[in-house]
DNA sequence: GCACATACCTAAGAATCTTATGTATATTGC
DNA sequence: GCAATATACATAAGATTCTTAGGTATGTGC
């Protein structure tokens, strides 16, 4: 994933609204086309990460008799998707410039 | 870098023919618009790498009283260039559609 | 009831990069 | 002439991020 995975997250945040991990892993599957398979190993300690790092509200709710935790955006949190967004699109036109790859 | 520095260096090979490694952090360093400075301690240990994984030809010049090495593909070293390039466009992509960036 | 999906978690190891250091020669500015 | 900078190679310790592999448990479809 190149690093790019706390990018993919912030924005599906930002975009969604209110997450749980499982759900995130699958809406990555589906937006790439399957070509994106987040593995839990990366997904779960980059969700702890993120919410260490005072990004991420957590709310625990219980589902039958199982607890699935939602994460969702705080007002620090917001400002780094934008910034994560706008550091990948810069991530991008240098590396065509450096590719020679034609902007389409 | 982002997992992208040996995709790097097979374009740069590919378009300039024959390269050494300080030449290599230059040409990037222009490019990149001084985006990327490529740091010796990532650069030297992927040369190395390259040529272990029997990708690269070297040649020893000297220049005065120093050694120069340059590199240069050979024909797996070819094909992995433009493999790269593609998994790297389609990496692109792949991301365009889970970002909700527009193709432009 | 058994397979599969849902839902969380952690730990060991691999890969890649940064930072720091080392060595040595060549060139440029004053 | 000499000091600073540029050229040119190299390695090693540590950080970060990811893969692989394992663990636990509940819910659903046939």
């Amino acid at each position: 994933m190149k690093g790019t995975l706390k990018t993919i997250i912030l924005h599906l945040l930002e975009n969604e609204g209110r997450m749980y991990g499982y759900e995130i892993s699958q809406k990555v599957k589906e937006l790439s086309l399957d070509r994106i398979q987040l593995t839990e190993g990366a997904l779960y300690p980059t969700l702890h990460k993120l919410e260490a790092e005072g990004w991420l509200n957590v709310e625990k709710e219980h589902i039958g008799r199982r607890v699935r935790k939602y994460y969702s955006l705080n007002k620090k949190g917001e400002s780094m998707a934008t910034q994560k967004i706008e550091e990948f699109k810069e991530f991008m036109d240098t590396m065509k410039l450096v590719l020679h790859l034609q902007p389409k």
